[in-house]
DNA sequence: GTCGGCTTGTACAACGTTGGAAACGGGGAC
DNA sequence: GTCCCCGTTTCCAACGTTGTACAAGCCGAC
């Protein structure tokens, strides 16, 4: 059976109290009475139960990340550096994957697990605002990932208008005019991939080019499948980009493929870019040029965040913060040089 | 501030433990005394504290999973699986990663957080056998992955020899003579490779052909780059394989990419498989051949074994039991025709 | 009308821990 | 020798839940 305080105070012919004591480091316990102690714990084998330690202290050491899904490398990696983040502070992380479908993230969001942690780190695909603004939970959230709500969360992701824009200047430097941009949603144009069409319009316009709306391939969502489809859909629609910037690298790798397909080359016939610095990324026939958030980054500014939210908020900032965490662009194969002919 | 059942009987007029009973859907209540106490709940927005019901329980509902990486899309895709065959049986999964390092392995198994999780499935690169079999946490354990101990844990994991069999076979079936194995450990010879390295040997032995060590690429980790080192040894010492069968897909894809830049064709001159069915390996510039673990399998057997154990081993099968889920070779352009030439 | 049996609800204790108050005991000051 | 103080230890209660034992109420049967 498993050993408790009760077991090793009898044991030890002190009140139980004075175990606890030993076990939490209490200043005043007589190095007598700590030693004779920290033998009955050492012989019977005593391990802090933390559920009970828990219920008292209110308080369990776990905190939940959810992302939309886990096959995909960029939350995997990202799952990683949040595990390690919080394993800083002493907390551990309770994984959740929501499909990106919004039942399962309102579901995460209004406190599924509720209790059983302390705070919850969010990725919304789906989830309106107005989701959020009804959420009762009192466990602290903060958000991550591209999509902006205007509550009182902290919300943790890079730039993305500039992360684009950059990608976008990128493909203008070498050379290339006819610039695709694949991964905007079919169904309703302004969610999720919002910010990095906006960049890629912006820096469009400020290079005087206009962002002409055939040259947006939309999908269904954002894996590899998407990518080829819908570069597939806009050759198909008779366009001829000589360059793609791609809301991830998932799309511009599917992307990739059925340029390979059709016989077009990369970089020499179009020029590709991504986004999120999968390592997947780098093993292609031809390496991606891609932009890259600082993952660890992200994941310690919200391990940080959250954890700072935890305390009651003793000290914690009063209003919701917008943390923007840096990217650089890695320009690989996908992008050398300027276009023939 | 937090509703508890005693405030619930408060409101409602009734004892605590007739809120329980409400709760837990015990039969014997009247429908008028369970209205209203439905009521209370509603009105107070009651949810129950999971922490104090685990304490009485004696459970937490909540299972560990340990891999070596979760930046690697197999570990990320298995971990996506237990999550949903977890929640099938109401548990929650706590992930954490090793690194393959053997000390946080041994950590994991030593119940470094013992008593929040019900139990664990531990996937160790590292560990020795000594190791477990001084373990003396009682949380239940079950392990999964190529490396076999012959210890009284239940272990799921393909049939190793007979899936890198099939591969080879595959291989052999379509004309390859020179057939290498990549990824070998360069360490420790025996180690986790060991088992698909010894489906190669007994594939070719079986069809007459010598299993030639210098056709045996050996690496320092599974990870793409690593797959491209070896490859590049191995070319470098001279061989000339007409074929290679790898450790696991992101070994065969830096192997690729280094066929690759040294102007050799796949699968004209190198056809390669792989091992583990990664979505990446469906969408390079030439999609990968690969032996495809059942992954919904492997996690719905290491979860339906360890809750079996939870309970406290009533029904539990009596000794360790050796679970074999199924695999599939899918054949891709990797493989695609006889050698040229 | 009384009894037995069944249904429904209550009281109490317990899971293992920790905070706070109270009790204890030893040593120094007078 | 007595008193007081302070450091050390113990006692009690509480965190929120559920299992067990039991009391109360109701019904029909004899």
């Amino acid at each position: 059976m498993r050993v408790s305080l009760k077991d090793v105070a009898e044991h030890a012919g002190v009140s139980v109290k004075t175990v606890s004591n030993v076990v939490n480091k209490y200043q005043h316990v007589t190095p007598a009475t700590r030693h004779k102690v920290q033998q009955a714990i050492d012989v019977l084998g005593y391990r802090p139960n933390p559920t009970a330690r828990h219920l008292r202290k209110g308080r369990t050491g776990i905190l939940a990340l959810a992302v939309p899904e886990l096959g995909n490398p960029y939350f995997a990696e990202l799952a990683g550096a949040v595990v390690d983040a919080a394993a800083e502070h002493d907390y551990t992380v309770l994984l959740d994957h929501t499909q990106g479908r919004r039942d399962r993230e309102l579901l995460v969001a209004q406190g599924f697990r509720t209790r059983v942690i302390d705070g919850l780190i969010l990725n919304p695909l789906e989830l309106e605002a107005e989701d959020l603004a009804a959420r009762t939970d009192e466990v602290p959230l903060v958000l991550i990932g591209e999509r902006r709500y205007d509550l009182p969360y902290d919300h943790i992701a890079i730039d993305n208008v500039a992360a684009a824009r950059t990608a976008v200047r990128h493909l203008l430097d070498i050379g290339r005019r006819r610039i695709a941009f694949v991964g905007a949603r079919r169904d309703r144009p302004s969610r999720p991939a919002h910010l990095r069409l906006l960049g890629w319009q912006t820096e469009l316009a400020a290079s005087g080019l206009a962002a002409d709306d055939a040259l947006v391939g939309r999908v269904e969502g954002w894996e590899r499948a998407d990518g080829a489809a819908a570069m597939a859909a806009l050759l198909d629609s008779g366009q001829r980009p000589d360059a793609v910037f791609a809301y991830n690298d998932l799309v511009a790798i599917g992307a990739m493929r059925l340029l390979a397909e059709r016989g077009l080359r990369v970089p020499q016939d179009v020029a590709v870019v991504g986004f999120d610095d999968l390592t997947e990324g780098r093993y292609g026939m031809v390496s991606l040029t891609t932009v890259a958030p600082d993952k660890r980054a992200i994941a310690r500014l919200a391990v940080e965040s959250v954890v700072l939210r935890i305390g009651g908020g003793a000290g914690a900032p009063e209003g919701p913060r917008q943390l923007r965490p840096g990217f650089r662009l890695l320009e690989r194969e996908s992008t050398l040089g300027r276009p023939d002919g």
